[in-house]
DNA sequence: TCGAAACCGTTGGGGCCGCCAACGAAGGCG
DNA sequence: CGCCTTCGTTGGCGGCCCCAACGGTTTCGA
């Protein structure tokens, strides 16, 4: 099929095509997205995993690090540095789990929740900067099939 | 008006909000459509950032490092490692240009000609199974809008 | 019951990507 | 001639993602 195709030069610059690309866009949006909540988390001196982790560690009460590293899909390995920083800022604490010695609870600090809360606030309203431009209701519709492009697995 | 809120754990769970945020699953669908390239470019034995810069190189003719990077938005720090990646195969030249001494004159070689359409078929296709989850005429709008939630800088 | 297998947290390592600082060489311009 | 800019290159940093291995612990089946 190659040798009936448009030679390439005939037609649109390769460089746009590659930009054009929805794996391109996708890494665009994605920086962007990253940019704006890393900038507005690190107002509250916190970064996204932590958010993240503090996040499943409010709704799991007490809970393992392998737990938590299953729900939000980090790395055991990185879980362990994410904890000991929140662990430093007393945001949670760590103690063993008298159940199974193999386990650490994680439970979070009042200190914790409030940094939440505020954390929270901010990644929405970074969140409401990305999609600014597009209307409720496109932002709606962007959602929803931006959800069917991860799910499909 | 932070004490008016409703409580957090009143309402959905901190994880879930997260993890529905137009910043995390542009994350991910960014995440996946990465891998999907680069398992596709693989296949040919290349990186994505070399897809790019060969198809740069093919529309703007003998051209100099710095514009590569400025038109494609690498680093010129990685262009440097990009391109001799690219020379050591020989899909490129570089010959100083003898009316600007301080540049590089790069240059795409009939197999770098080559190795590019092979590489844009491969990333293409990749494409398609990124969006395979939507039809024709979602895939046009999901990609408006995403192009306008990149470009609104 | 006791040994194999699985799981826990931790450490070490690596790769990719984006970014910044500094340098010598070369060009532009007063 | 000096001054500023640009060019390619080297070195380095930080964030994020992933894998391998290890000692300690639990589980489960032979």
């Amino acid at each position: 099929m190659a040798h009936t195709r448009t030679d390439p030069d005939a037609g649109e610059p390769a460089l746009t095509h590659i930009q054009a690309l929805p794996s391109w866009l996708l890494n665009r949006a994605s920086a962007r997205g990253r940019r704006l909540v890393a900038d507005a988390l690190a107002q509250d001196g916190m970064r996204m995993p932590h958010h993240a982790v503090l996040s499943a560690v409010a709704d799991l009460g007490p809970v393992a690090q392998a737990e938590l590293g299953r729900t939000t899909g980090f790395d055991p390995k990185d879980m362990v540095g994410i904890l000991n920083d929140l662990q430093a800022q007393e945001l949670i604490t760590r103690a063993p789990d008298p159940s199974d010695r193999r386990k650490n609870a994680i439970t979070l600090t009042d200190e914790g929740r409030k940094r939440l809360n505020r954390l929270t606030k901010l990644g929405d309203e970074a969140n409401e900067a990305l999609l600014s431009a597009l209307s409720p209701a496109e932002r709606e519709l962007f959602l929803a099939l931006l959800a069917r492009v991860v799910d499909q697995g």
